[in-house]
RNA sequence: GUGAUUGUAGCUCAGUCGGUUAGAGCGCUAGAUUGUGGAUCUAGAGGUCGUGGGUUCGAGCCCCAUCUUUCACCCCA
């Protein structure tokens, strides 16, 4: 007999689990319409036309491609040599999304005449991933996306950082907001003398405070980099102190670049915008900290301003929400010079976060629950019907579906923490009152009519 | 894609140097208790030791392949 099995990377949700999971999902949710944002919905399924190239080289290959079927299927493998290097996309049209910005910029160009811009919407969506399953890593898992689209201002990174505050201050989770600006990191290639080696640079900085400053230098030499343009950049490896310094090393050392002093100016009013609002104080005791921090690569390839990542203080896990600023995605499927910028969580580590990290998860009062023994026989119409009154009256009601012994029955109660079981035999029908017991406690059982019990429990 | 790692009852795991009938706890079913759950006690069901080959008189244990689990790198939520 094989066992069931489902594939790798991907997880069933239990009711206990599902629980807490609608406790972060309606976190978010919270935070999002309260500021404003819309919620859409984007298919499972995207042309693999619309996704291709948009994620870098590595991007493409985790991308879950949908096989054609039937008759296209047989005539593409007719076609395609088996060992032609574009196989995989002329056995395919179609792909699982694997984010949700791209098919969100999609779905601006398509329906640019019906958005009021800026248009600020938020979508929480599955998206899938062909990558290796690890630690925190899954090939299903949830995203929950923020963005503006259609506004330049950088009043929006303030909002979204604001958001990100707010999620993490009312989940107790305490978290380093990562800043930084893809202009700045171009500035400094720029300023170093290699311009074209911006991508390169930001991955070999990155490891910094994993494999250490030899290592980078080493990697950067691996790289391409030339050694004046090593030493060039150590100044910004050693990168220390609070923002005001760091800035004042960038401003010094930027003045030859045009798009380095953009990223300064840019990263500076976000700063200096969130400290009139006293953002750091506000969230200080929910531990909620923001830096700049130069090492901050991100791979995705269409960020161009802010980018930022935000990572938990108290477990060592990858970044549990993303995002920043791209100036022309649209552009890709024809709607040019529509700027936007956005966040998004990721549920699914955030879930893993907490639980290792022993925090409480605020399951929502519920409302408790009731269950009518079934004795079986004439009895259940009745039982039926109180268990109808009970439901109209906005309780949580059942009946047990079978005669089983009152054994089985209670301990199905218990459980399922159901808090009062209701006894209705052939006596307490023909008296109009019911037994009730109180779950887990010791009050003395309760002889009501259905109404009295209504209104005791519900008044 | 690279390198490790795991697999024995529904679940978590023992299983000695290769040796006779593969164990425990939890869970499940039933009873002790005829219309009252949780605790306790008793009994019972439940296994092709991931799969397929090989070595051996003999394999849960050794070898090969394959699938699976977990982890690191890469990359990322």
């Amino acid at each position: 007999m094989a066992k069931p099995s489902i594939p790798k990377g991907t997880r069933d949700f239990s009711p206990g689990e599902l629980k807490k999971r609608n406790y972060i999902f309606n976190t978010i949710k919270e935070v999002y319409e309260r500021f404003g944002y819309q919620q859409i919905e984007t298919p499972s399924m995207e042309l693999l036309s619309t996704l291709m190239g948009k994620y870098g080289e590595e991007g493409d290959r985790l991308i879950f491609k949908i096989l054609k079927r039937g008759e296209k299927l047989n005539s593409a493998l007719s076609l395609s040599g088996d060992l032609e290097k574009n196989s995989e996309t002329k056995l395919s049209e179609e792909a699982l999304r694997y984010d949700l910005t791209v098919p969100f910029a999609r779905y601006v160009v398509m329906h640019q005449n019906e958005i009021t811009f800026p248009f600020k919407r938020y979508q929480i969506q599955p998206v899938w991933r062909a990558d290796r399953p690890q630690k925190g890593r899954y090939r299903e898992f949830y995203q929950c996306d923020a963005d503006v689209i259609g506004s330049n201002s950088l009043l929006n990174e303030i909002e979204l950082i604001q958001m990100i505050a707010e999620v993490f201050g009312n989940l107790r989770v305490p978290v380093c907001i990562k800043l930084n600006n893809r202009k700045l990191l171009e500035g400094i290639a720029e300023v170093i003398g290699e311009r074209d080696k911006m991508i390169d640079i930001t991955i070999a900085i990155d490891k910094l405070d994993k494999i250490g400053l030899d290592q980078v230098n080493a990697e950067l030499l691996e790289r391409g980099l030339s050694a004046s343009a090593i030493a060039a950049l150590q100044p910004f490896l050693h990168l220390k102190g609070n923002f005001a310094e760091k800035m004042n090393v960038l401003k010094a050392s930027m003045q030859q670049s045009e798009i380095g002093k953009k990223g300064i100016e840019e990263i500076e009013f976000i700063f200096n915008q969130l400290d009139s609002l006293d953002f750091s104080k506000m969230h200080a005791s929910a531990g909620i900290e923001l830096e700049l921090d130069l090492s901050l690569a991100r791979g995705l390839n269409y960020y161009t301003g802010a980018i930022l990542e935000v990572k938990a203080k108290e477990v060592e896990f990858g970044s549990i929400c993303g995002g920043g600023r791209y100036d022309d995605l649209t552009g890709i499927f024809g709607l040019k010079n529509v700027s936007g910028v956005g966040i998004s969580f990721g549920v699914d580590r955030i879930y893993d976060v907490m639980e290792q990290s022993g925090k409480s998860f605020e399951t929502a009062k519920e409302k408790p629950r009731v269950m009518i023994v079934n004795f079986g026989g004439e009895e259940m119409t009745m039982c039926q019907k109180y268990t109808h009154q009970l439901r109209n009256a906005g309780i949580r009601a059942e009946y047990y579906p079978d005669a089983s012994k009152l054994k089985k029955q209670l301990d199905y109660a218990d459980k399922n923490e159901i808090k009062y079981v209701i006894f209705a035999g052939s006596e307490e029908i023909a008296n109009g009152r019911v037994k009730v017991k109180t779950m887990n406690s010791d009050q003395a059982e309760q002889h009501l009519s259905i109404e009295e019990f209504i209104h005791q429990i519900h008044p």
